[in-house]
DNA sequence: TTTAGGG
DNA sequence: CCCTAAA
């Protein structure tokens, strides 16, 4: 009878492809040794007969650079010893590092950097200028062997295991000692960085076709672009920053590392996207911002190429999810240093003597914006004529919050210096407007007298505190919504205050409206930084004196923003017409149960699209078929693939039926004759058909 | 890792 | 899309 109806549904074209599947592994194995050996020599050759030309130009880029020619030096050797020490690293997870280690560089303008304990970071920082030297000098022949450099380096993520066997050979190969081999490396991601802006086009065409997909890093354009941008420009680092945090940007560095992850040759896929979702998920974000960690990455997340064993694997996904950690870390590093990043013992200092000048000062190097504080700070000036009945107030310091800066012991003074210089114009540069706090409560009522709000000179104004926050932005929902504060308009003079004043500061945010995603990110991280690293020490950076309430209402705060991280999701991709099309083809074939076969079928070179994404897709398609027209929404889907989504559903899902039937037949059988539940069972199963 | 389903 | 129990 089920036979029947199937021809009902007209299900007789459908290849009844249900044959019982092969075992996961074999069926995995099916899809392997695709891409490598066709890329094997490929790469190789291309790494091999660029690696001295490549050397050469590595030499004379970074060389170019006076002040950088003594960090080459030393760093290279310091270089050698960790490459030795670290030979198992992964590459992939280098180029990563890079990325991001170039932010802070480039965002902090660190002139020098040596230090053993910062090998890591400051590795990367050096290899950071040599791209940037590379970003400019790049010219001519120059060009064009970056662009092979990228060819090369494409080869490498997406190769570590079905090359591994021959990589660690290869380098030693082709590098003679660790030098060589480190500026390959470096070589390698330069060319990556550099090649989408001035890579020919056929040259990416070259890629194209030596690995199956776009091998070129999407994140190229937007590290070529970075490398065009003032060094010294803190609101275009800004700019950067936002960009380099934003959504999109992990979206493709997720995809970057799938895309990697597709030439392996005898293993689906990773799922990237799966892993950061742990990464979300998990309860707090490791940013520990000892530089040491870093080593420790190196360590135990490295990877061995040799290995081919499950373990491996499974080393290569930790690599890859610390890669992918790490450089949130280093992200987050680089952006604290750049956007609120202070240091924590240099406050903001306006003794009421000074204030004049400060303010004169101030007005110079900050934007218009600061008026508030200014303000502020001509208040508590005029408050020095205060009368009995006046609050007296002394605002001793504006500490800026949350201060966290690291920077290389090898760097100077002066770029320290300049680093906090940068921190504070750009925190100052935004719009900061003061906060209100009196006995651990945000005093929110505006129009309130200070007496009406407890705020007298009779009292504790130990109790009294302000807080620096973010200005008028529009500011992030869920976290400042109950954070009222007290916005002193330009000239708009609080009441003469006088007197000893506690000043704690929640977490300064940034001014712009449109850096909030990235705030948010930026926030929580660097709130994770200071909860991993013991509170007592981020105490030390900010000192909170008397009230800590404050950093009671930031903890809080900074819960929901970290819920906001956990709750970030990967964009939405609406399902093109097409791939409906597609998908619905595939099930027609394949059923309802297998969409990782549906996935491979029609799906494959759609990173963003995994089974669980088909199955949802097909859920909501036999959603939209079942409902009128009118309630649909989004893209409209053809009624005729609409129909064929219904039939091919009813089809499976009686097919399902049938086979489960089929399974408990014998017991059905025999309980059959006694007309009870069984009987029932069996005839819902036919009623669904 | 995949499947299956609820959220 | 996300999350996750189960397989």
């Amino acid at each position: 009878m089920g036979f029947e109806k199937r021809l009902d549904y007209g299900f007789n074209a459908f290849s009844v492809s249900n044959v019982p599947r092969a075992p996961r592994s074999i069926r995995r194995r099916d899809r392997t040794k695709r891409t490598v050996d066709d890329n094997q020599f490929c790469a190789f050759e291309l790494l091999a007969s660029l690696a001295g030309k490549l050397l050469e130009e590595s030499e004379s880029s970074a060389a170019s650079n006076v002040s950088e020619g003594n960090d080459h030096v030393y760093i290279g050797k310091d270089v050698v010893k960790q490459e030795i020490e670290y030979d198992d690293k992964p590459l992939k997870s280098e180029c990563v590092e890079h990325v991001s280690c170039k932010e802070s560089v480039v965002a902090s303008d660190w002139t020098t950097e040596n230090s053993d304990s910062l090998k890591e970071f400051k590795h990367s920082e050096n290899n950071a200028k040599m791209q940037s030297a590379y970003s400019q000098q790049t010219k001519g022949d120059l060009k064009s062997a970056i662009c092979k450099h990228n060819v090369a380096y494409g080869s490498f993520p997406g190769d570590l295991d079905g090359f591994s066997p021959n990589f660690g050979e290869l380098c030693d190969g082709i590098c003679d000692n660790g030098v060589k081999r480190e500026r390959e490396a470096k070589g390698l991601e330069s060319g990556s960085f550099v090649v989408a802006n001035n890579c020919p086009l056929k040259d990416q065409l070259h890629l194209s076709m030596t690995f199956p997909a776009s091998v070129n890093s999407v994140r190229d354009v937007k590290l070529a672009s970075r490398s065009d941008s003032v060094p010294n420009a803190s609101f275009s680092r800004h700019r950067n920053n936002v960009k380099l945090g934003s959504r999109d940007d992990e979206e493709k560095f997720s995809r970057f590392n799938k895309l990697s992850n597709r030439f392996k040759a005898s293993r689906p896929p990773i799922r990237i996207e799966d892993q950061r979702r742990k990464l979300l998920t998990s309860k707090y974000w490791k940013a520990a911002p000892k530089l040491k960690d870093f080593e420790h990455f190196r360590a135990d997340g490295g990877i061995k190429p040799l290995l081919r064993k499950r373990k491996a694997y499974y080393n290569y996904d930790k690599c890859q999810h610390d890669t992918l950690y790490k450089r949130r870390k280093l992200f987050d590093h680089s952006s604290i240093v750049t956007y609120d990043g202070g240091i924590g013992s240099g406050s903001v200092s306006n003794s009421p003597e000074k204030v004049k000048n400060e303010n004169k000062s101030s007005s110079v190097t900050m934007s218009h914006e600061a008026c508030e504080i200014s303000s502020l700070l001509k208040g508590h000036q005029a408050s020095h004529k205060s009368s009995d009945s006046h609050v007296k107030l002394s605002i001793k310091s504006f500490r800026i919050p949350e201060l966290y800066i690291e920077v290389p012991e090898s760097a100077t003074v002066g770029s320290l210096k300049r680093t906090v210089m940068e921190a504070v114009t750009a925190l100052l540069g935004g719009r900061i407007r003061v906060g209100v706090l009196f006995q651990g409560k945000k005093v929110r009522d505006d129009s309130r007298t200070l007496s009406q709000s407890g705020i007298s000179s009779d009292n504790n104004l130990d109790a009294l505190g302000f807080t620096l926050e973010p200005g008028p932005a529009i500011a992030p929902p869920p976290l400042y919504s109950e954070e009222h504060t007290l916005l002193l308009p330009c000239g708009a003079a609080p009441q003469n205050l006088t007197s000893s004043l506690t000043t704690v500061n929640p977490p300064l945010l940034t001014n712009s409206a449109k850096a909030m995603d990235s705030t948010y990110k930026q926030t929580s991280s660097q709130t994770d930084i200071l909860t991993d690293q013991k509170i007592s020490e981020s105490r030390a950076l900010v000192p909170a004196p008397a009230m800590n309430v404050e950093a009671l209402s930031v903890v809080p705060a900074n819960q929901k923003i970290r819920k906001s991280e956990l709750a970030r999701r990967r964009t939405r991709r609406p399902f093109s017409v097409s791939e409906v099309e597609a998908l619905v083809q595939a099930v027609e074939e394949l059923g309802t149960g297998r969409w990782r076969d549906v996935k491979l079928r029609a799906f494959e070179n759609a990173d963003h699209r995994t089974y669980v994404d088909l199955k949802d897709k097909w859920k909501t398609l036999v959603h939209t078929a079942k409902i009128s027209p009118q309630q649909r929404r989004g893209e409209p889907v053809p009624q005729k693939l609409l129909d064929r989504v219904m039939t091919a559903h009813a089809y499976w899902s009686q097919h399902q039926a049938k086979q489960q039937v089929k399974h408990h037949t014998g017991t059905l059988r025999i309980t059959d004759s006694q007309g009870d539940r069984n009987g029932v069972a069996v005839a819902i199963s036919t009623v669904s058909m």
